[in-house]
RNA sequence: GGCGGGGUAGCUCAGCUGGUUAGAGCGCACGACUCAUAAUCGUGAGGUCGCGGGUUCGAGUCCCGCCCUCGCUACCA
């Protein structure tokens, strides 16, 4: 948090709105999500965008093999399917844009015309081996030496069919020119593209010199159109990237946008898979480069989710629909598994034995039980009102001190996005509060003499009360703790503690006062409810 | 081919710049407890740290070679 007026500001990719929302793209809008909570949680000011990809040939050609115009296509696919799967997630964006959004539009014609003024683009022609099966261009070094089916003819490696020489006119970032800057910014900022083996990618691509980026496209028009030759549209990726910029005001007129854009660019982190980390790790820091803009400090790119140890693909069908899994977990098991199994940078498997044991283990004995069996004791030795502690001992004090460290060592994770160790880091709370009640045993304190009066209530200021507020005190923290990675549990939580009435809402409360014991005052009214992960059962 | 990750207990993984008997969780075995969602807590058994060399007083941690695996090697996103 260098600077307090600056808010938070992250993104995840603009999805490309070709097919439905799987898992993978789930994974990152829930990472997206539970960074921005837990800085929320801190009360810093945030900004959370997400949003789609809707230009390009493949949704042109997807809309049409429907019968529906590119608009029509998009439209549907966007509200059937991309905006519901955020309620799905249970992710609070604050904004969610489409580039065929007229804000987008304009303002990446004005981004256009800018760097059109400044000399960064230039019409050229592109000729090159193209393989048609690939729709693609292809590099002479990548091509193979004829077959013999095709000899002497170059071959597409993929296709393994020969290429054709083909040439069209387009338009062209110079790209090439920033080369070396790239190089001097991932050298002087290393946080720059994280994590580290991202950035050696990065940079060992980039020695290779960059060539220009041709940016233009005549062979379709499903696209932003190049402002001064409306012949061709923009490729789709400079269109994407700018995204990031055009939902919060740049090239806006309106005097209230372009002041949201002054208070948030440039962004803190783009949140990214790796299999687009090029773009945003290269072209799109060249392209703010070009334009004179400032730079977002961090490109993070995450893993793959593996299903069966494999790329999950649609094309092998082992594409997931985060409801799928929702549908039996919930969304807060959910968040919880991908958030907590996956150590966020590196790849990470699925498996819905994993999710069911991990589910039943941590979420229902561990943390579900913990409050239920707090909560039940309160009930049954004080009537659900919480009772006045006496004097802490080293036990209590042991598990304060678990929640301070706790907290530091959550804070200190989130701040490197190591969302997995910032979950294991609060988890060690919910063991030692497991720990601490059987330490103190007070099922067996409750028989003591002095502890009970004559009506068979718990009395105030003695062992048992001091073991029931301490442990009511680690599940107030807990709350808050997870809050932003289980927002419907830690609201069940909330509630059951009895929390909101004496200390105000979960959302207001501070991760610090989560390291700090003493806040639920006596009196408090905690019930039972019910149970906040039923166990599952595992076959 | 080139570049970059990985290969550590049955499983999933931690192990920073080399240093006392290699760790965690889960699973397993045994024990304790009974407030709780048949939940909790404790103890224990499990490892030639991919293979072969080398440097060093000492290497999972450095060097060389090899094997396996994954990714990248530019304009589909």
């Amino acid at each position: 948090m260098p600077d307090a007026a600056k808010p938070f500001y992250l993104t995840t990719p603009i999805y490309y709105v070709n097919d439905a929302p799987h898992i993978g793209h789930a994974y990152t809008t829930v990472a997206a999500d539970v960074i921005t909570r837990w800085h929320r949680q801190r009360q810093e000011s945030v900004w959370l965008l997400t949003g789609v990809d809707e230009h390009g040939e493949k949704v042109m050609r997807s809309a049409q093999a429907n019968g529906v115009t590119p608009q029509e296509w998009v439209d549907k696919l966007v509200a059937e399917a991309w905006l519901p799967v955020q309620d799905t997630l249970d992710v609070r964006h604050d904004d969610f844009i489409r580039t065929t959004e007229p804000r987008h539009e304009q303002a990446v014609a004005k981004f256009l015309n800018d760097l059109h003024d400044k000399g960064e683009i230039y019409e050229g022609a592109y000729e090159g081996p193209y393989c048609v099966g690939c729709e693609a261009y292809m590099l002479p070094g990548e091509l193979l030496a004829g077959s013999d089916e095709y000899p002497g003819q170059p071959l597409c490696p993929i296709h393994k069919r020969p290429v054709e020489m083909l040439a069209e006119q387009n338009y062209f970032f110079k790209m090439s020119a920033y080369t070396d800057r790239l190089l001097a910014l991932y050298e002087e900022h290393p946080e720059f593209v994280q994590p580290a083996s991202a950035r050696n990618e990065v940079i060992g691509f980039v020695k290779q010199g960059l060539q220009d980026l041709s940016i233009s496209r005549n062979t379709f028009d499903w696209g932003i159109p190049i402002p001064w030759d409306s012949t061709h549209v923009l490729y789709v990726w400079f269109d994407a990237l700018l995204n990031y910029m055009t939902a919060i005001g740049y090239g806006s007129d309106e005097p209230t946008a372009r002041a949201q854009f002054e208070r948030l660019w440039p962004a803190n982190v783009h949140l990214v898979g790796k299999d687009i980390l090029r773009f945003h790790a290269v072209i799109w820091p060249a392209m703010l480069m070009a334009a004179g803009l400032p730079l977002p400090g961090q490109v993070f790119a995450h893993g793959w989710l593996l299903v069966g140890g494999e790329k999950m693909s649609k094309t092998r069908l082992t594409g997931i629909a985060p409801a799928d899994i929702i549908d039996t977990f919930g969304s807060d098991a959910y968040r919880y598994y991908f958030m907590r199994t996956i150590s966020f940078g590196g790849d990470g498997s699925f498996s819905w034995e994993d999710m069911t044991h991990r589910y039943n283990g941590e979420l229902a004995n561990g943390f579900g039980n913990l409050a239920s069996r707090v909560a039940a004791m309160v009930g049954k030795y004080y009537g659900g009102v919480l009772p006045v502690a006496g004097e802490a001992g080293d036990l209590e004090k042991g598990l304060a001190a678990v929640a301070a460290k706790a907290v530091a060592d959550a804070e200190a994770a989130m701040d490197r996005l190591a969302i997995h160790d910032a979950i294991a880091a609060v988890w060690t709370l919910v063991d030692a509060a497991n720990v601490y009640i059987t330490e103190t045993q007070p099922w067996q304190v409750a028989k003591e003499a002095g502890e009970m009066d004559a009506d068979g209530h718990g009395v105030a200021g003695g062992r048992l009360a001091t073991s029931l507020v301490t442990a009511a005190e680690a599940l107030r923290s807990l709350a808050v703790l997870l809050n932003p990675v289980t927002p419907k549990a830690a609201a069940g939580l909330w509630e059951l503690l009895g929390a909101e009435p004496v200390l105000g809402a979960l959302d207001a409360q501070t991760i610090a006062s989560a390291g700090q014991f003493g806040t639920l005052p006596p009196g408090t009214v905690i019930t039972k409810g019910n149970a906040l992960f039923p166990r599952l059962a595992e076959d």
